[in-house]
DNA sequence: GTTATTGTGAACCTGTAGGTACAGAATGGA
DNA sequence: TCCATTCTGTACCTACAGGTTCACAATAAC
């Protein structure tokens, strides 16, 4: 038909992710994620309806991204080792200048709970599905059943507390300690 | 001179505080503030000079009263015991409608990294603030120095995670295990 | 009672947010 | 070459945010 030159959609998609990520949803504009993503009023609003549902699609994006690599650090390594890089990874983010914008599940949590409580609990939702992973891995570990809801709920706690923590721009020096220490917890719990 | 009825300055600000607690700082509205203050528009900014200077009067507010209920309760038990009553009460908060609105402190990193840099380090630093007292205790309980650090930075993990998952609206029952869990670690690492 | 003084509410101002309308540019088909 | 189609940039619209102004009201001193 006509005009099949359109802007490269998943491209544009992760750039506006990553100002999402980074200043939340409140804080960043349309016309801010119109500059990131190269392209123009109408277009954004003819591809993604409006800021609120591209925010959604955003969101699910970076859960299910996030879920894929827990997924597939699972099939490559002992279950609660693929765990403790998972919450390694979230501290050393390219050693370099790129700073940590945390977990962007936990942001929208902590921003819209009391403001927009739909968006809060799909936050909230994806949250469970990573404890459901954590689960997983416990058991595949051979944590007992009840043992493994448990640990992973205190996982979960833990996950939430690194997020915040990493978004203080501490020295990361102050984060991992903590990390060795829960996980020689959760292997005594488990053997 | 002239005047001396003036609305009533501390209910005023303790009212506003709530707001901001539950809503965050970009979600509320200055015209929210004035509804629940009960004030019109002029003395507030008479009194409060603007929104954001008001905030910052509310979250040290905030810091102070959190930190005074801590020192507090570390007089009336035991240091370790009086931390971990701290942390419970986090959830169980008047077991009825009442609902929970985590840490402001929490709730502020996370709105303003990014965007308001100033107000989430100082948010960050009341952070650190309790952080030493989580500290005194353990060395009060007899940890050594070194012991009592290490704990420390990870109770603040623990602080922050469970601030977030107090904010989920998530049965409370999901949340005390894990915190014997951990005040059982904290206890076995002192002795 | 008059007046100087100061807290107060209502109306107003300005900037900017999210969202819409529309003319025009760039293509594939005839 | 021309047309029909559809994506895109610009200008626009409306609502509302934070903040200011100002006339009025209520007092204390005299």
């Amino acid at each position: 038909m006509a005009r099949p030159i359109e802007f490269d959609r998943p491209q544009a998609v992760n750039r506006a992710l990553a100002l999402f990520w980074r200043q939340g949803y409140q804080a960043t504009t349309v016309a801010e994620l119109l500059q990131t993503m190269g392209i123009g009023r109408s277009s954004f609003y003819a591809a993604f309806t409006d800021k609120r549902t591209f925010f959604i699609e955003c969101l699910d994006l970076w859960a299910a991204r996030t879920l894929d690599l827990l997924q597939r650090a699972r099939t490559e390594r002992p279950p609660v080792d693929a765990l403790q890089d998972f919450f390694e990874r979230s501290f050393i983010v390219a050693r370099g200048a790129k700073s940590n914008w945390g977990c962007m599940l936990v942001n929208t949590v902590l921003e819209m709970a009391g403001v927009d409580d739909d968006l809060a609990a799909r936050a909230s939702r994806h949250l469970e599905e990573m404890q459901e992973v954590f689960q997983a891995c416990l058991l595949d570990a051979g944590a007992t059943p009840a043992r493994a809801e448990e640990l992973a709920a205190m996982l979960m706690l833990f996950n939430e507390g690194i997020r915040v923590s990493s978004r203080r721009r501490l020295p990361d020096a102050q984060h991992l300690p903590p990390i060795a220490t829960t996980f020689r917890l959760v292997r005594g719990a488990i053997a």
